[in-house]
DNA sequence: CGACGCATTGACAGGGCTCAATTTAAGTGG
DNA sequence: CCACTTAAATTGAGCCCTGTCAATGCGTCG
């Protein structure tokens, strides 16, 4: 059971240059192209061909796939100095999944033919974003096999964690997710509905555990939350 | 709408090796160990440190995760000629995931210290690989989205599709799903029980959709269970 | 042929979705 | 600073899908 007062990442950006020398550093990121986005902007959505690779610089973007029907679930989202990719790098199918803005943003972006260069040129940079991938495919897998195996309450507590974990910020209070988070957000990200999600953070509320406002959730007891999600 | 019956495949070995002149091919699989095994071995189970890197030659593998009170969701399958890892590459956290043979198994596999210096030697091994990470993260995003927006049955329709294309075979029936895929297997790939799955499979061959028997299942109509699956 | 394991089918119940009606909070402009 | 607008959140009622459990049927393999 892990601690989760203790925030952990995935692909930071210098997880990203591991393994080259400092003096390359601007070379690389000097190649790639600085892109400022202002509030509910799309940075790239389903089937864009354009640029590929990604490093936010500031502010945080949220990753989600659009289904037929106009639902949406939420695959996560790319705190600052984190990477995302647009597309798969080799072969010419998009990386179906649409980028959008959380509150100002700006970002380094690489097209196809410059990232695949670079990392012909410097494996590193390859085997890193592998990492980063495989990290990726990690969340996901525990992600669904939390989706098949359990009940919506204990996801959404799994989620919020998870959640608070990569973009929580400790306050007086607890731990407060500080952006925009709203019950449909949770509930996209969880794979339920508005309603469900906002009678379960009432009880939590409640009992103790959570403060909430409008789009705004604090946890005030995240061992109270961690023992309740992952016993079930 | 794609075409049912062309099946498509992730990472074979010559995608591995694609953009690696022939005749350094013979030195990179040389570097890993060839291993047999036979039926319902575990070759990687959950937090195992050991091989990294595998490449099925002969059978085809189950990858699977394990929940705590028992129940288990299937990630994927992977056929002959195809890659799965069992580790992060760099970072020393283990890829949580078990895999199982179907069958007798022949792979060859290397280590995470002779895959890393293979990957800084050669940097398109590094890019394939990251390619079919990449893919995988396509394929468990769009199950995921599935999973949180549809209905059992249409998820059902979906995984069947899914599974005929990766390990389909056609006969003059119909496409073969050619190993033994029980309704407890389909039910732990798609989220659901084997109860449910034995009710939708019924209806299904009364409407002449596919014909199943004891863990065989062979589909008949293809094109109408894809339009059924996509329009929900 | 017998036994084990997979599959089928039915009955039942409940978790969570749907939909509608209010309430609350944030933002905006005069 | 307050009235007004708009969007988020809450809450309740009803019901349907699908999970649970039990009993039975059937195919396969030793």
């Amino acid at each position: 059971m892990s601690d989760p007062t203790q925030f952990s990442d995935t692909l930071s950006r210098s997880e990203f240059l591991a393994g080259i020398s400092k003096h390359e550093h601007t070379n690389i990121l000097g190649r790639g192209k600085r892109i400022k986005l202002n509030k509910g902007k799309i940075l790239f959505r389903e089937g864009d061909p354009a640029i590929r690779i990604y490093i936010v610089l500031k502010g945080r973007l949220k990753l989600y796939k659009l289904h037929e029907q106009g639902k949406e679930a939420i695959i996560r989202y790319i705190n600052c100095d984190e990477l995302t990719a647009a597309i798969a790098v080799f072969k010419n199918k998009a990386y179906p999944v649409t980028a959008e803005t959380v509150g100002e943003v700006e970002v380094i972006g690489w097209d196809k033919a410059t990232m695949h260069k670079l990392m012909l040129e410097y494996a590193p940079i390859a085997i890193n974003m592998l990492n980063a991938a495989i990290s990726r495919i990690d969340d996901l897998q525990t992600r669904y096999l939390e989706l098949c195996t359990e009940q919506v309450e204990q996801r959404v507590g799994r989620s919020l964690l998870r959640i608070m974990k990569q973009s929580g910020r400790k306050t007086k209070d607890g731990i407060l997710i500080d952006f925009k988070l709203s019950r449909q957000d949770l509930a996209d990200y969880t794979g339920t509905t508005l309603f469900t999600v906002s009678r379960i953070l009432s009880n939590w509320e409640k009992t103790g555990w959570i403060k909430s406002g409008r789009e705004r959730i604090t946890i005030t007891d995240p061992h109270a939350l961690v023992s309740f999600s992952e016993l079930g």
